[in-house]
DNA sequence: GTGTCTGCAAAGAATTTGCAAAGAC
DNA sequence: GTCTTTGCAAATTCTTTGCAGACAC
Protein backbone atom coordinates (compact mmCIF):
# COMPACT_ATOMS: atom_id res chain seq x y z
CA UNK A 1 0.00 0.00 0.00
CA UNK A 2 1.53 3.53 -0.72
CA UNK A 3 2.49 5.37 2.43
CA UNK A 4 0.11 8.12 1.51
CA UNK A 5 -2.83 5.86 1.59
CA UNK A 6 -1.42 4.31 4.92
CA UNK A 7 -1.53 7.32 6.53
CA UNK A 8 -4.87 8.18 5.81
CA UNK A 9 -6.09 4.84 6.83
CA UNK A 10 -4.80 5.29 10.34
CA UNK A 11 -7.00 8.64 10.15
CA UNK A 12 -4.13 10.96 9.65
CA UNK A 13 -3.56 14.21 7.32
CA UNK A 14 -0.78 12.62 5.10
CA UNK A 15 1.52 15.84 5.65
CA UNK A 16 4.92 15.34 3.51
CA UNK A 17 6.52 15.36 7.38
CA UNK A 18 4.40 12.39 8.01
CA UNK A 19 4.88 10.41 4.29
CA UNK A 20 8.92 11.23 4.92
CA UNK A 21 9.19 9.88 8.63
CA UNK A 22 7.18 6.64 7.55
CA UNK A 23 9.02 6.36 4.70
CA UNK A 24 12.00 6.85 6.90
CA UNK A 25 10.76 3.69 9.39
CA UNK A 26 9.79 1.68 6.40
CA UNK A 27 13.41 2.00 5.10
CA UNK A 28 15.19 1.75 9.08
CA UNK A 29 13.08 -0.74 10.53
CA UNK A 30 13.53 -0.08 14.30
CA UNK A 31 15.21 3.44 15.16
CA UNK A 32 15.37 5.69 17.89
CA UNK A 33 13.70 9.03 17.52
CA UNK A 34 17.11 11.36 16.80
CA UNK A 35 18.23 9.00 14.23
CA UNK A 36 14.39 9.36 12.53
CA UNK A 37 14.70 13.15 13.13
CA UNK A 38 18.81 13.21 11.29
CA UNK A 39 17.32 11.04 8.72
CA UNK A 40 14.60 13.35 8.06
CA UNK A 41 16.18 16.60 8.21
CA UNK A 42 19.15 15.28 5.38
CA UNK A 43 16.25 14.90 3.47
CA UNK A 44 14.26 18.67 4.03
CA UNK A 45 16.05 20.82 6.15
CA UNK A 46 13.50 22.35 7.62
CA UNK A 47 11.86 19.64 9.62
CA UNK A 48 12.16 19.93 13.26
CA UNK A 49 12.51 17.99 16.00
CA UNK A 50 9.31 18.24 17.88
CA UNK A 51 7.09 17.70 14.92
CA UNK A 52 9.30 14.30 14.72
CA UNK A 53 8.02 13.71 18.16
CA UNK A 54 4.99 14.54 17.38
CA UNK A 55 4.57 12.32 14.85
CA UNK A 56 6.25 8.86 16.27
CA UNK A 57 3.42 9.56 18.68
CA UNK A 58 0.64 9.80 16.89
CA UNK A 59 1.87 6.81 14.44
CA UNK A 60 1.94 4.74 17.50
CA UNK A 61 -1.60 5.93 18.60
CA UNK A 62 -2.70 5.41 15.19
CA UNK A 63 -1.19 1.93 15.17
CA UNK A 64 1.30 2.69 12.24
CA UNK A 65 4.35 2.07 14.55
CA UNK A 66 5.02 0.62 18.29
CA UNK A 67 7.82 1.51 21.19
CA UNK A 68 10.03 -0.63 21.73
CA UNK A 69 11.48 -0.66 25.59
CA UNK A 70 15.74 -0.34 24.43
CA UNK A 71 18.27 -0.94 27.30
CA UNK A 72 19.92 2.35 26.30
CA UNK A 73 16.99 4.39 28.06
CA UNK A 74 15.73 6.27 24.74
CA UNK A 75 12.50 5.35 23.20
CA UNK A 76 12.93 3.32 19.88
CA UNK A 77 10.33 2.78 17.55
CA UNK A 78 9.13 -0.16 14.94
CA UNK A 79 7.81 -0.70 12.03
CA UNK A 80 6.53 -3.82 13.38
CA UNK A 81 3.13 -3.21 14.90
CA UNK A 82 2.36 -7.10 15.87
CA UNK A 83 3.43 -8.92 18.55
CA UNK A 84 6.79 -10.18 18.57
CA UNK A 85 9.60 -10.14 20.16
CA UNK A 86 13.52 -8.46 20.73
CA UNK A 87 16.54 -9.25 19.75
CA UNK A 88 19.34 -6.43 20.64
CA UNK A 89 22.89 -6.40 20.55
CA UNK A 90 25.85 -5.05 22.02
CA UNK A 91 25.51 -1.91 19.23
CA UNK A 92 22.00 -1.63 20.85
CA UNK A 93 20.58 -2.27 16.76
CA UNK A 94 17.04 -4.38 17.35
CA UNK A 95 16.30 -7.71 15.18
CA UNK A 96 12.59 -8.73 15.42
CA UNK A 97 11.74 -12.06 16.25
CA UNK A 98 8.32 -13.42 14.95
CA UNK A 99 6.58 -16.75 17.06
CA UNK A 100 3.38 -16.51 18.07
CA UNK A 101 3.44 -20.12 19.18
CA UNK A 102 6.19 -19.29 21.85
CA UNK A 103 3.94 -16.50 22.63
CA UNK A 104 1.35 -18.73 23.16
CA UNK A 105 3.36 -21.16 24.90
CA UNK A 106 4.20 -18.59 27.40
CA UNK A 107 0.62 -16.67 27.43
CA UNK A 108 -0.44 -20.24 29.31
CA UNK A 109 2.05 -20.76 31.43
CA UNK A 110 1.77 -17.29 33.25
CA UNK A 111 -1.23 -16.81 33.11
CA UNK A 112 -2.28 -17.88 36.74
CA UNK A 113 0.28 -15.57 37.83
CA UNK A 114 -0.77 -12.16 36.83
CA UNK A 115 -2.70 -10.39 39.57
CA UNK A 116 -7.09 -10.94 40.26
CA UNK A 117 -8.65 -8.79 37.82
CA UNK A 118 -5.92 -8.18 35.52
CA UNK A 119 -5.59 -9.29 31.97
CA UNK A 120 -2.49 -9.43 29.74
CA UNK A 121 -2.38 -6.66 27.58
CA UNK A 122 1.46 -7.79 25.93
CA UNK A 123 4.19 -10.08 26.40
CA UNK A 124 7.86 -9.32 24.79
CA UNK A 125 10.82 -11.02 25.49
CA UNK A 126 13.87 -9.43 24.86
CA UNK A 127 17.29 -10.88 24.33
CA UNK A 128 20.70 -9.17 24.94
CA UNK A 129 23.21 -10.56 22.67
CA UNK A 130 26.86 -9.95 23.28
CA UNK A 131 30.01 -11.12 21.23
CA UNK A 132 31.32 -14.58 21.66
CA UNK B 1 23.60 -11.18 55.22
CA UNK B 2 24.42 -7.37 56.65
CA UNK B 3 24.21 -4.82 54.65
CA UNK B 4 27.54 -3.63 55.79
CA UNK B 5 28.98 -6.87 54.25
CA UNK B 6 27.10 -7.13 51.25
CA UNK B 7 28.42 -3.69 50.20
CA UNK B 8 32.20 -4.32 51.04
CA UNK B 9 31.89 -7.56 49.91
CA UNK B 10 30.12 -6.44 46.21
CA UNK B 11 33.98 -4.04 46.68
CA UNK B 12 32.72 -0.65 47.29
CA UNK B 13 33.02 1.11 50.49
CA UNK B 14 30.04 0.50 53.15
CA UNK B 15 29.25 4.59 53.34
CA UNK B 16 26.12 5.39 55.36
CA UNK B 17 24.25 6.52 51.97
CA UNK B 18 25.07 3.27 50.42
CA UNK B 19 23.75 1.32 53.27
CA UNK B 20 20.58 3.70 53.26
CA UNK B 21 20.00 3.16 49.63
CA UNK B 22 20.43 -0.67 49.60
CA UNK B 23 18.04 -1.08 52.49
CA UNK B 24 15.72 1.40 50.64
CA UNK B 25 16.18 -1.29 47.92
CA UNK B 26 15.42 -4.28 50.18
CA UNK B 27 12.30 -2.50 51.24
CA UNK B 28 11.03 -1.33 47.93
CA UNK B 29 12.46 -3.97 45.71
CA UNK B 30 11.67 -2.27 42.07
CA UNK B 31 11.84 1.38 42.38
CA UNK B 32 12.69 4.15 39.73
CA UNK B 33 15.62 6.22 40.78
CA UNK B 34 13.37 9.51 42.30
CA UNK B 35 11.38 7.32 44.38
CA UNK B 36 14.56 6.09 45.91
CA UNK B 37 16.00 9.40 46.24
CA UNK B 38 12.72 10.62 48.19
CA UNK B 39 12.61 7.49 50.47
CA UNK B 40 16.48 8.73 51.49
CA UNK B 41 16.05 12.07 51.37
CA UNK B 42 12.97 11.67 54.00
CA UNK B 43 15.41 9.71 55.83
CA UNK B 44 18.50 11.85 56.10
CA UNK B 45 18.18 15.22 54.50
CA UNK B 46 21.24 15.71 53.35
CA UNK B 47 21.38 13.20 50.59
CA UNK B 48 22.06 14.21 47.16
CA UNK B 49 20.19 12.97 43.92
CA UNK B 50 23.03 12.64 41.30
CA UNK B 51 24.94 10.87 44.79
CA UNK B 52 21.95 8.28 44.31
CA UNK B 53 22.16 8.22 40.76
CA UNK B 54 25.64 7.27 41.42
CA UNK B 55 24.98 4.53 43.84
CA UNK B 56 22.74 3.01 41.77
CA UNK B 57 24.56 2.77 39.07
CA UNK B 58 27.70 1.31 41.44
CA UNK B 59 26.11 -1.09 42.78
CA UNK B 60 24.71 -2.26 39.32
CA UNK B 61 27.99 -2.74 38.52
CA UNK B 62 28.80 -4.58 41.40
CA UNK B 63 25.76 -7.45 41.06
CA UNK B 64 24.02 -5.66 43.72
CA UNK B 65 21.05 -4.44 41.47
CA UNK B 66 19.94 -4.78 38.35
CA UNK B 67 18.12 -2.51 35.99
CA UNK B 68 15.11 -2.75 34.26
CA UNK B 69 13.44 -2.01 31.34
CA UNK B 70 10.69 0.06 31.96
CA UNK B 71 7.71 1.41 29.79
CA UNK B 72 7.39 4.59 31.10
CA UNK B 73 11.11 5.74 30.13
CA UNK B 74 12.37 5.76 33.62
CA UNK B 75 15.36 3.54 34.58
CA UNK B 76 14.17 1.49 37.39
CA UNK B 77 16.28 -1.12 39.34
CA UNK B 78 15.63 -3.96 40.97
CA UNK B 79 17.07 -6.09 44.24
CA UNK B 80 17.07 -8.81 42.41
CA UNK B 81 19.77 -9.65 40.45
CA UNK B 82 19.27 -13.78 39.22
CA UNK B 83 17.72 -13.98 35.68
CA UNK B 84 13.78 -13.28 36.22
CA UNK B 85 10.99 -11.91 34.35
CA UNK B 86 8.44 -9.14 35.14
CA UNK B 87 5.02 -7.88 35.22
CA UNK B 88 4.10 -4.75 34.79
CA UNK B 89 1.06 -3.31 35.61
CA UNK B 90 -1.36 -0.14 34.15
CA UNK B 91 0.29 1.87 36.93
CA UNK B 92 3.65 1.18 36.57
CA UNK B 93 4.07 -1.06 39.17
CA UNK B 94 6.80 -4.19 39.00
CA UNK B 95 6.45 -8.20 40.04
CA UNK B 96 9.03 -10.40 39.85
CA UNK B 97 8.41 -14.36 38.03
CA UNK B 98 10.69 -16.80 38.53
CA UNK B 99 10.97 -19.63 36.11
CA UNK B 100 13.98 -20.85 35.08
CA UNK B 101 13.21 -23.41 33.09
CA UNK B 102 10.66 -21.65 31.12
CA UNK B 103 14.19 -19.16 30.74
CA UNK B 104 15.45 -22.48 29.45
CA UNK B 105 12.83 -22.97 27.39
CA UNK B 106 12.97 -19.90 25.26
CA UNK B 107 16.92 -19.86 24.82
CA UNK B 108 16.66 -23.38 23.72
CA UNK B 109 13.54 -22.72 21.21
CA UNK B 110 15.49 -19.66 20.09
CA UNK B 111 19.18 -20.15 20.22
CA UNK B 112 19.63 -20.83 16.48
CA UNK B 113 17.72 -17.46 15.31
CA UNK B 114 20.34 -14.84 17.09
CA UNK B 115 23.65 -14.03 14.93
CA UNK B 116 26.27 -15.62 13.75
CA UNK B 117 29.48 -15.24 16.60
CA UNK B 118 27.06 -14.25 18.77
CA UNK B 119 25.78 -15.32 22.53
CA UNK B 120 22.36 -15.17 24.75
CA UNK B 121 23.28 -12.57 27.05
CA UNK B 122 20.08 -12.12 29.07
CA UNK B 123 16.82 -13.09 28.61
CA UNK B 124 13.72 -11.12 29.90
CA UNK B 125 10.28 -11.19 29.65
CA UNK B 126 8.17 -8.22 30.08
CA UNK B 127 4.30 -8.76 30.80
CA UNK B 128 2.13 -5.66 30.45
CA UNK B 129 -0.85 -6.18 31.84
CA UNK B 130 -4.18 -3.65 32.29
CA UNK B 131 -7.33 -4.01 34.11
CA UNK B 132 -9.75 -6.26 33.35
C1' DG C 1 -13.06 27.54 5.08
C1' DT C 2 -11.92 24.75 9.19
C1' DG C 3 -9.54 22.17 12.05
C1' DT C 4 -5.20 19.87 12.26
C1' DC C 5 -0.25 20.10 11.80
C1' DT C 6 4.27 22.33 11.78
C1' DG C 7 8.22 25.32 13.17
C1' DC C 8 10.30 27.73 16.61
C1' DA C 9 11.77 28.79 20.94
C1' DA C 10 11.26 27.98 25.53
C1' DA C 11 10.18 24.88 29.34
C1' DG C 12 10.52 20.51 31.63
C1' DA C 13 12.03 15.97 32.95
C1' DA C 14 15.85 12.72 33.70
C1' DT C 15 20.54 12.08 34.09
C1' DT C 16 25.59 13.38 34.18
C1' DT C 17 29.64 15.92 35.37
C1' DG C 18 33.42 18.95 37.64
C1' DC C 19 35.25 20.12 41.65
C1' DA C 20 36.34 20.86 46.49
C1' DA C 21 35.40 19.12 51.00
C1' DA C 22 34.34 14.94 53.80
C1' DG C 23 34.77 10.27 54.94
C1' DA C 24 36.06 5.07 54.72
C1' DC C 25 39.62 1.99 55.60
C1' DG D 1 47.30 9.33 54.87
C1' DT D 2 45.31 7.90 50.58
C1' DC D 3 41.95 7.17 47.49
C1' DT D 4 37.07 6.98 47.01
C1' DT D 5 32.73 9.11 47.74
C1' DT D 6 29.63 12.93 48.55
C1' DG D 7 27.21 17.46 48.02
C1' DC D 8 26.34 21.14 45.25
C1' DA D 9 25.50 23.61 41.24
C1' DA D 10 25.81 23.69 36.57
C1' DA D 11 25.62 21.27 32.19
C1' DT D 12 23.66 17.71 29.07
C1' DT D 13 20.42 14.94 26.99
C1' DC D 14 15.87 13.61 25.93
C1' DT D 15 11.21 15.02 25.50
C1' DT D 16 7.11 18.13 25.81
C1' DT D 17 4.50 22.38 25.28
C1' DG D 18 2.46 27.08 23.78
C1' DC D 19 1.53 29.64 20.17
C1' DA D 20 1.08 31.73 15.58
C1' DG D 21 1.26 30.79 10.89
C1' DA D 22 0.86 27.10 7.22
C1' DC D 23 -1.37 23.34 5.18
C1' DA D 24 -4.48 19.15 4.19
C1' DC D 25 -8.82 18.06 2.78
Amino acid sequence: MKIRAKIKDAGLKATPQRRLVYEIMQKLQHAPIDEVADEAQAAVPGINVSTVYRIMESFCEAGLLSKINHPNGKTYFDITTSEHHHIINEAGNVTDIEDAELTELIKERLKDKIGEGQIIEKISIQIITSEK
